[in-house]
DNA sequence: TAATGTTAATGAAACGATTCATGATGTGAA
DNA sequence: TTCACATCATGAATCGTTTCATTAACATTA
């Protein structure tokens, strides 16, 4: 037994399929009774209406994709939740794709998206993403950038005011009496890593001290190396800040390693909250992004930019938090001394 | 400028519509040199078939549904993740829809998929999820029901061998020394968590040993209280099993504050793995589920509906691994006294 | 009564692909 | 030369909706 269609539908109420697509889309101009019917014949055979075929004729089709390197970062998994249920609301429905670090990869799903008739979609880039997207989509679809936004960006975006909430997190550490502090951050080639380290630069630069920027890989493991040499240099920091929530677990995971603890043997900063961060002892601080605020402006955007409305190119940015928990306290005398081992 | 359609390039590489919808589809009988114009045409007008239309006519969309409770459940993030990339590599397209752990909410999203015409689904039901499915769905349907399967599914379904890790787990806890194991499960309303209470009672009553099972609700904080009052109580556990990370979570926030360090006040065992348990101190034992086997196997199932081929309505279980860390040890002189605090 | 206007149902034309029966072309055999 | 038989391009039908120009029915006015 196939699949009810309208056609149906209009045999069994005794109207036509006009008729039966009038009544399914809420017009008012059709008789009661005939509304009446069509109801009936609906619920009669179970019918379904089938959005492919609708989608099609309409040339819409109320799905959007979200575009990402990857879902199990759990910054991008709170974002995708939040979205997810954004676009429920408005009963959209939503495609994740992810494409890791891979442009081509990205570009590829970009492309099926587009094949899939979304009618817009909200993307995450991978390396000169962004640059790629336009290519790859034509020039009439709607995308809001999220997070790792770029200069010349052609597209509206929604960020993190990056700089402001490393260089208020850099304050905080400086408050607190540390001037050996290091920032650990991955490669800056997208903005919010680059911008991370601008604001951490400047905070440095405000109180005359020379920055000192540890370059790593974008893994956890990655930055648990780099943290471990820096430590062993020469003349270590007393507070580490680390650019995301994936360096600062190879952070912890080095200074348990060496036996450091926190906040007496160093302290340490990681931008990007997660609720591991309040398990481990002592809790840690974090740089709160806002994330539900940053799931409604870019979905905000996304509409907009699917209603045809004013293409503003909107950039918008929002404030984060920073969240002192336990793993950040003044410098200790031992520290003073140099004397860490 | 809208976008380009078959016809446009029928017109461009002057042959008929059909022919290029061959060429298209890689149909091996036309001529070269027509296949070769078709191709240069596609490149000239950049054109980008519409899979909307496609889908429509060939009643199969090659998209799947993916209907789970939530996605910030590394769990479930992870299952997401390898689903994703699965269906990516048979070029598939997922749709992803969270109902939380509301039937109705779950319902309408089943249907909604249904509507979307997605070719199948892998569902992760919310109470009683998989019985409202069938109503709501039509019943050629093709589902796979992952990890919170139920006695009397009527789809195929691809689940962790619970029984056996969780009397694995609490034979391990035995087997350092532990006699006063308690174990700590939401309510047993669905069959993965049923089955781990089973595992663990069976494991005790072998030992000869009565069991001790502490249900809370679903949430971290939940644990946390009702592991506070089990400790206080007047013989508590020497040693605790958790049945899910976000309980497990709980349990860790609850020791914490009470001052109980593992594993010489007291051991603590986890379902399910994620990398946060490596970063605390000390590192927490755990019970990995087998996630990307079980994606794999869900996706094959889910493929093997899809195409048609005898509905075998297979019933696959998956192996977990016990992982030993540092949170659980032999039984300390402290705790065969009976004078933990 | 005829002319006009209003309301609401209808039928057919899209939307952009796939698919299949048909027809055109060319080759080889009789 | 003619017939049979491949081979391969073509055009039309189809998928299930939406949409819009028509029409039918009825009411209002002159």
């Amino acid at each position: 037994m196939t699949r009810k269609t309208i056609k149906h539908v209009a045999e069994e109420a005794n109207v036509s399929i006009g008729t039966v697509s009038k009544v399914l889309n809420g017009d008012p101009t059709v008789n009661a009774r005939l509304r009446e019917q069509v109801h009936a014949a609906c619920d009669e055979l179970g019918y379904r209406p089938n959005q492919v075929a609708a989608s099609l004729r309409r040339q819409s089709s109320q799905i959007v994709g979200i575009l990402l390197p990857d879902i199990m970062n759990t910054f991008y998994a709170e974002l995708v939740a939040h979205l997810e249920d954004l676009a429920a609301e408005s009963s959209y429905s939503v495609i994740i794709t992810t494409g890791g670090e891979n442009p081509g990869k990205m570009e590829a799903r970009a492309r099926s998206l587009v094949e899939r008739g979304v009618d817009g979609a909200i993307v995450i880039p991978s390396l000169n993403g962004s640059e790629l997207l336009s290519p790859a989509i034509g020039n009439r679809f709607p995308i809001v950038v999220v997070d790792r936004i770029s200069a010349n960006d052609s597209f509206p975006t929604v960020a993190t005011e990056n700089v402001s909430a490393a260089r208020a997190g850099t304050e905080y550490l400086l408050s607190i009496g540390h001037r050996k502090i290091a920032m650990v951050s991955n490669s800056p080639k997208f903005y919010n890593t680059i911008e991370r380290i601008e604001g951490y630069k400047s905070g440095m630069i405000s109180a005359g001290i020379e920055p000192t920027i540890l370059i790593v890989g974008r893994t956890a493991a990655d930055a648990e190396q780099g943290v471990t040499e820096l430590l062993a240099s020469e003349d270590p920091p007393t507070a580490l800040f680390t650019a995301n929530s994936d360096l600062t677990k190879g952070a912890v995971k080095s200074l348990r390693k060496r036996g450091l603890h926190m906040p007496d043997d160093i302290s340490l900063l990681g931008f990007d909250d997660c609720d591991w961060l309040s398990l481990v002892e002592p809790q840690i601080s974090s740089i709160r992004q806002p994330i539900y605020q940053i799931a409604q402006a870019a979905w905000d955007q996304l509409l907009l930019g699917i209603q045809g409305n004013a293409v503003t190119l909107s950039k918008t940015r929002l404030d984060a938090d920073l969240i002192v928990r336990g793993s950040t306290s003044p410098v200790g005398l031992s520290q003073v001394n140099g004397a860490i081992s």
